[in-house]
DNA sequence: ACACTGTCGGTTTTT
DNA sequence: CCGACAGTGT
């Protein structure tokens, strides 16, 4: 352990000896945070202090991963098994689902994500009759999840006149009412969305003090990673737990606090030395991550934000590079520069594709680099958009699988009830609905008691829903007695949906077929973990909880070779050589929806030193003067952005064109309530992008577009079966969980490959090597 | 009940 | 350009 401190500079020691009491380390982008969470976490438990009684939450499941394999190459694996570290999210659904029955939910209540929650408002506003124009569900449910973030319930809104009043004003009168039917609904349906997850958990700590007593007690030493990012509903939960000890520290850097658009309060961090007694607080401004005019420049950025606290990043790194800009006429031809630049650089610098990012403000933006990607042949991977689990086909199989486990969930049902076709039609559910809501029932209790309940349907439906009734409890039973994977193989195959997919023989089809089958691979894999975990039982309901709690980034297994592309967002906490900045424009970024008020474009600035700050070696901002939006091309000129870092620190490898940029009206600030945008927004004005002559037009652009049905088809898409074909028998590999091994047979190709392993633990398991995650050992 | 067609409106960012 | 939804025809 002695060793592992002495790697760390004074500024990092401090901290991790810290023993008792509140302390706070404000981390400076690159200043080794991570390392510092991870050895205190260390030090802690050399200190004797039982990982049990220690809980650290993080902001994604990857980094709680990773810290925890870090810890367990320091302290050993079975000491840090006991220790509760991962996202806010999934920590408390397992508290929740250890305590469900106190606040009246099943233990295995579903987990709602956003597109449940928006389609169960989507039929609220519909049921309450009111026009789906004022009421968009999206606004709606945006609404909601704020009021619950900030701990906001139904009575609470209807005690706060001003809520009301701002509804009021927004032509939406009855926000209350939808929002007290929303969560009486998914309390009927046995099920939480992403906000109950917290809200939930305050709940239960606020009315059950032998809980709360029994988790303090447990809870020892907290520790919060990103804590700028936490909202309200988080902050009360993580001071009402540490309350007792008041063994807690915070990690987070108010410059890099992006998510306030999803409750996220900066004055938690900014007031956390109101909130304890002696906080001791720490600075961590020594950047190790990148060069120096990275570091510089995006301090010259920073700086232009009025609300900060006082801290200073250096250094000591050389200058290194400037930070290129680039110039393009349009988004494919974006695409193209950024591709080939990261060619050239690969080559030149003798570098692999996984040491460059794309990073971008929009998730749509990605088709134009993707593109440009695609046809150099360079390997890449999109992280976020919709992902693998939000994909049609995928989430009806899980549905499927909800509602098996609990027929209550609602929106699980009204998605398969009629998936594959199976003539129970819109007015049926909708009977059912009514009959549900009036008895006070779950649809699917409604729909096995149809005998005692008189409802208008004919014969025939009436046999239809009995047989759906029949097969849904028929899997029940099979799960009783089967594997995760048994069960959901029997499901896709028994309901008709692979069968579905294959017929219609188009490729759209049978890419669906083989990604319900790579689902299933996907949880022979989840099983085949869990049967080495001594608590074995119930790995549906856990399956379908890491599926609702995951994020694209948590499936990185960050071994393949590949250019990354992703939001800005996504890339908070991530580091790359080469970083590329794309659509760096006025109303994409900063976004057009983020220029009413200071705060929301001081977070756009603070965005904007997160994109910068990843960057180790090399940063790129690009711009285009048109892009494509909605299928128009439209004008875009430069973001103030590029001209709020001092010009030294840029070299311009096209001639730059001046911003234009006309300060638009904005706010003195935010009010909590809707904002009718629309009144401040301005035409957005046209100089500096004067017209030029060798410049097509955009009706020529979108001719010339189509004239080159372009250049070549996609290449072959890029899995590394080198890999793959390198596992034989007796090759020696090492398994993320299992250890080591060696393989002793394998069987099928490709996507199906599978190898028996025994390993040195002594067990032989058969893995699908597609998933597993094996290392080759020489 | 369901397939097909046209219209409208929308994008920030995510657990 | 995409997806959601209403309207129409079978």
């Amino acid at each position: 352990m002695e060793n592992y401190i002495a790697e760390l500079n004074d500024a990092q020691r401090a901290p991790v000896l810290h023993k008792d009491g509140a302390l706070m380390v404000i981390a400076g982008a690159g200043s080794g945070k991570t390392r510092v969470l991870t050895y205190r976490i260390a030090y802690l438990m050399y200190q004797g202090i039982d990982p049990f009684n220690i809980l650290a939450l993080t902001f994604t499941n990857k980094a709680a991963r990773e810290m925890k394999s870090r810890i367990a190459s320091i302290v050993g694996g079975s000491e840090a098994k006991n220790l509760w570290m991962g996202t806010f999210h999934s920590v408390f659904a397992k508290i929740l689902r250890i305590e469900s029955d106190k606040l009246g939910y099943p233990s295995n209540f579903t987990i709602y994500d956003t597109q449940d929650s928006q389609r169960l408002i989507s039929s609220i506003i519909k049921e309450m009759g009111l026009d789906k124009d004022v009421y968009k569900y999206k606004q709606v449910q945006n609404r909601i999840s704020s009021f619950k973030n900030s701990l906001i319930t139904v009575k609470a809104y209807f005690n706060n006149p001003d809520l009301m009043e701002a509804d009021a004003m927004a032509k939406r009168p009855r926000m209350g009412e939808i929002y007290n039917e929303y969560c009486e609904r998914c309390f009927k349906a046995g099920a939480m969305d992403f906000d109950d997850l917290l809200l939930k958990t305050n709940e239960l700590l606020t009315r059950f003090p032998e809980v709360l007593a029994k988790y303090q007690d447990r809870f020892r030493y907290i520790l919060v990673d990103e804590y700028q990012d936490t909202n309200h509903s988080q902050y009360l939960i993580v001071k009402a737990l540490s309350d007792r000890y008041q063994n807690i520290c915070v990690v987070g850097d108010d410059a890099q606090s992006i998510y306030a658009f999803r409750g996220a309060n900066i004055n938690n961090i900014l007031n956390f030395q109101k909130d304890y007694d002696n906080v001791t607080m720490y600075r961590l401004e020594q950047n190790y991550r990148s060069t120096g005019n990275i570091v510089k420049a995006a301090n010259s950025v920073i700086e232009k934000n009025k609300s900060r606290l006082d801290k200073v990043v250096w250094t000591a790194n050389d200058d290194g590079n400037l930070i290129k800009v680039h110039r393009s006429e349009t988004d494919a031809e974006e695409g193209r520069f950024v591709a080939s630049s990261i060619f050239e650089n690969s080559m030149q610098h003798q570098m692999n594709h996984g040491d460059f990012a794309v990073l971008y403000r929009t998730n749509s933006q990605s088709r134009a680099i993707e593109d440009a990607l695609r046809r150099k042949d360079i390997p890449y991977r999109i992280y976020g958009g919709l992902s693998f689990y939000q994909r049609k086909e995928i989430k009806d199989v899980l549905s499927y699988l909800r509602l098996i486990i609990n027929p209550k969930d609602e929106e699980a049902l009204k998605r398969v009830i009629n998936f594959p076709a199976r003539g129970i039609g819109q007015t049926t559910v909708e009977k059912l609905t009514v009959a549900a809501n009036h008895y006070r029932r779950s649809i699917f209790e409604v729909m096995s008691n149809l005998d005692k309940i008189d409802l208008k349907i004919h014969g025939g439906t009436r046999r239809k829903l009995e047989d759906f009734v029949t097969m849904i409890r028929s899997f029940q039973v099979t799960n009783q007695n089967a594997d995760a994977f048994q069960l959901a193989e029997q499901v896709a195959k028994q309901t008709g949906i692979l069968q579905e997919f294959k017929k219609d023989g188009t490729p759209e089809g049978i890419a669906r077929m083989e990604n319900v089958e790579e689902l299933l691979n996907g949880i022979q894999d989840f099983v085949e973990g869990q049967k080495e975990l001594a608590d074995a039982e119930g790995s549906l309901s856990e399956f379908l909880e890491d599926v609702a709690l995951a994020t694209d980034l948590d499936q990185d297994t960050g071994d393949d070779d590949r250019v990354a592309l992703m939001t800005i967002h996504l890339a908070k906490g991530l580091e790359f050589p080469y970083v590329y900045i794309v659509g760096m424009e006025e109303d994409l970024f900063p976004s057009a929806m983020s220029m009413n008020t200071r705060s929301e474009l001081e977070e756009e600035r603070r965005l904007f030193y997160v994109a910068l700050t990843r960057a180790e070696k090399q940063a790129y901002l690009t711009y285009t003067q048109s892009r494509y939006r909605w299928g128009k091309l439209i004008d875009a000129e430069p973001s103030r952005f590029i001209e709020e870092i001092e010009d030294h620190f840029l070299e311009h490898l096209t001639p730059p064109v001046s911003s234009g940029y006309r300060y638009k009206p904005m706010m003195d600030d935010d009010i909590f309530g809707p904002v009718d945008k629309s009144k401040f927004r301005t035409t957005k004005p046209k100089q500096g992008t004067p017209p030029s002559h060798h410049s097509p037009s955009p009706e020529k652009l979108k001719k010339l577009r189509k004239l080159r049905p372009d250049l070549g088809v996609p290449k072959s898409n890029m899995t590394d079966n080198q890999a793959l074909n390198e596992l034989e028998v007796g090759v020696k590999v090492e398994h993320t969980r299992f250890g080591k091994g060696e393989i002793v047979a394998i069987e099928g190709f490709g996507n199906d490959k599978k190898a028996e392993i025994k390993f040195d633990t002594g067990g032989i398991k058969k893995l699908l090597l597609r998933f597993a995650k094996l290392t080759i050992l020489e």
